[in-house]
RNA sequence: GCUGCUGUAGCUCAGAGGUAGAGCACUCCCUUGGUAAGGGAGAGGUCGAGAGUUCAAUUCUCUCCAGCAGCACCA
């Protein structure tokens, strides 16, 4: 029998017979290693302890201590052992596929009867007596024919039909946990027992389409997390009630930001303290481009067919569309319009008014678009995905050696905009051609370049999503990473030579010809609706003081203070702070705890001793100390911490030590 | 849009085949209290909409609407 030689992680390496498995290599380092080890890595491929080895190699054995091999494992073995459960509970229940996601796992099955949660804990426990089974898992691989014949005979239609997809070339693998057998590509653990019976849980149950397709069945999917250790699996229960606890919808109503009701699905009732920060937000916005050489423009809502049919959206997006049919008895001629859902062809219809020269360009043309898509019902959710909603909209009509420069100055205003909003932490996808496109391939090689090298050149690497492209360009996207981790795609760039075309869009060039622009979509918040979402979950709604729409609450102890109140809250209004006056007959600790619930990022207090030495009792929003603070003391570090980021360095000199 | 679940006072929720209840919020009264809930009284609901079964429906059935979770969607 042929030697070969395996390389361990320390650089030492030992000869081996071919054939040996991980499990042998193990074995034969220590019994305790033997024991403890959950798979190894042999060429930089994750490797079953049963499968073997049968050239030079390089080889680290894992054990659970390995954390992302272990958890790989964990989820991968639990997604088997509770398709085994639910066979075990109900044999008439077909079983799909059960993948490994993030934290956890799912399983897909058929079965007529949906789950309830009950169900989840009767699984869940016999779950856990299979672990104590302490089963060995076992592997081998079988021929396809072979394969097939058995899930027909066993009554496993959708395990047949994933056998017959899998390419012919490639082995089928089977798995046993116990003598409960699934196909799997592997690898798993040696036995159940290595799973941890305390570190996971059965988290819902919801419909899953087969294969992802919507014309095909609805499956029942069941959502498992699992982690290597029971405080893993506890920190993750907590990371879920933090983001519970910031859920967007819950503090819109509890801050009373905004509402929603039946009457208008998906769109927005913004109250007066909502408003405050869209309008801040877009106050914001609005200087950001004047800085950045953007025009800004306004178009109009309710547009005729005419122009969706030019632009390709009526044959493209109609079902996303608001269609307005006006009646007969109202209008002069009966017009059939749409509620635009994107500023696009608006936008080229400002351009296309008058000529424009080779020296017009770039035109960077900015809107506040008030957009209106027919989202599907399910889609919908609080303010974050909604049918009425405002883009920070631009367009970028230049010419193709343009592009790069325009991408390299959107990045930077960009990531300005990031940086004044609190996010630090974001990342650049660049979407490239897909299957179905236009344009000729060269034109796609230039400006695929074009985008790539504009983010190297303003110093920020990316990542491709191969295919991810629109039709007619590619494009760039910028997703940043919240404070509980989670991402979310915001920015965008779009590069669009198509709708130009479409709509006969052209500007004269230096030669005295007609030229095409390029147009550039972008967009740096994306919907000011979505991102306001957003930034509630980001700070569980303790917004920074430039954004908090209720500022500061100026309290009265006693009555008798109550003028004193009124003086001082004029004093923040005159330096544009928002403050207000809570002269209620209640005790301060009423008046303390209701705003800081109300997330007022700075309560002032005012009792006689305030009164009569002209000074506030100043608590911070979250903060238990609080501080004696003159009155003119407290007015100018109020009016400068409530300055936009953006105006901070042109503030008076007396903040200039906040 | 699909599957499942849900819809009772402004909010959070209880309840039953015989036309409704709690806490908080709200209004009024007492209380002027020093940093996360002082006390008392009062007002407030076509039980999501429509149809059906029934002597009787908010409760049971059906349809619709909306919300929630997931899937699909997000040229």
């Amino acid at each position: 029998m042929s030697q070969i030689s395996l390389t361990f992680p320390d650089g030492n390496s030992r000869d081996y017979d071919a054939g040996v498995t991980a499990a042998d290599v193990a074995a034969g380092i220590s019994n305790s290693l033997a024991k403890k080890a959950i798979s190894a890595t042999v060429n930089g491929q994750h490797w079953d302890l049963q499968w073997p080895i049968t050239e030079d190699a390089s080889i680290a054995i894992h054990t659970m201590k390995d954390e992302v091999q272990a958890n790989e494992l964990v989820r991968h073995d639990l997604a088997h052992i509770m398709a085994r459960a639910v066979q075990e509970l109900w044999p008439d229940v077909k079983v799909t596929i059960g993948p490994v996601i993030k934290d956890g796992w799912y399983y897909d099955f058929d079965r007529e009867e949906p789950f309830t949660p009950e169900d989840l804990g009767e699984i869940e426990k016999k779950m856990k007596e299979i672990i104590n089974l302490r089963d060995p898992v076992k592997t081998e691989v079988w021929d396809r024919d072979v394969a097939i014949k058995y899930y027909e005979d066993r009554g496993e239609p959708y395990k047949v039909e994933l056998i017959e997809s899998i390419p012919g070339d490639e082995p089928l693998r089977m798995y046993w946990h116990g003598d409960w057998q699934d196909l799997c590509r592997g690898p798993h653990l040696q036995h159940t027992g290595q799973v941890p019976a305390d570190a996971f849980k059965l988290m819902s149950v919801a419909g899953a389409y087969w294969r992802g397709d919507s014309s095909r069945a609805m499956l029942q999917r069941i959502y498992g997390v699992a982690f290597t250790g029971k405080e893993k699996l506890k920190a993750h229960l907590t990371m879920l009630e933090e983001a519970a606890k910031r859920d967007h919808r819950r503090l819109g109503r509890e801050m009373e930001l905004f509402h929603m009701q039946e009457e208008a699905p998906g769109q927005i009732f913004w109250h007066p303290n909502g408003w405050t920060i869209y309008t801040e937000l877009q106050d914001y916005m609005r200087r950001q481009q004047r800085a950045g050489g953007y025009v800004e423009v306004n178009t109009p809502q309710v547009v005729n067919r005419k122009l969706w049919e030019a632009s390709g959206h009526w044959a493209n997006y109609q079902d996303n569309m608001f269609i307005v049919e006006v009646d007969e008895d109202h209008a002069r001629e009966k017009t059939v319009n749409a509620l635009k859902p994107m500023n696009c062809p608006c936008h080229v219809q400002v351009f296309n008014h008058g000529l424009k020269s080779y020296r017009d360009l770039p035109l960077r043309m900015a809107e506040f678009g008030s957009c209106a898509r027919y989202e599907p019902s399910g889609a919908l959710h609080g303010i974050m995905r909604v049918r009425g909603f405002t883009q920070d909209d631009g367009h970028i009509f230049c010419t193709e050696d343009q592009i790069e420069s325009e991408t390299a100055r959107f990045i930077a205003f960009l990531s300005k905009v990031y940086a004044d909003l609190g996010f630090h932490d974001w990342t650049i996808k660049l979407s490239t051609r897909p299957e179905k496109r236009i344009g000729s391939d060269e034109s796609w090689d230039i400006v695929e370049k074009a985008l790539g090298d504009a983010c190297k050149a303003a110093g920020y690497d990316f990542e491709i999503l191969e295919g991810e492209g629109a039709f007619y360009g590619p494009k760039l996207e910028f997703t940043l990473t919240d404070a509980i981790g989670r991402n979310w795609q915001c920015g965008t760039l779009q590069v669009d030579p198509n709708l130009p075309e479409r709509l006969d869009a052209s500007y004269i060039g230096q030669d005295g010809d007609k030229h095409r622009p390029v147009m550039l979509h972008r967009a740096t918040l994306g919907s000011f609706e979505r991102f306001i979402g957003i930034l509630i979950e980001e700070h569980a709604g303790k917004l920074p003081i430039w954004l908090a729409p209720r500022q500061v609450v100026v309290a009265s102890i006693v009555s008798d203070a109550d003028d004193y109140v009124l003086e001082v809250v004029e004093a923040l209004k005159a330096r544009g702070v928002r403050a207000e006056a809570d002269l209620r007959n209640e005790k301060i600790n009423y008046k303390v705890r209701e705003h800081s619930l109300g997330k007022v990022p700075y309560i002032l207090a005012c009792g006689m001793k305030e009164v009569e030495e002209r000074t506030v009792s100043t608590r911070r929003l979250g903060e238990k100390q609080t501080k004696t603070q003159t009155l003119d003391e407290i007015v100018a570090q109020l009016a400068g911490e409530a300055t936009p980021p953006d105006l901070r360095q042109d503030a008076p000199a007396e903040l200039a030590a906040e």
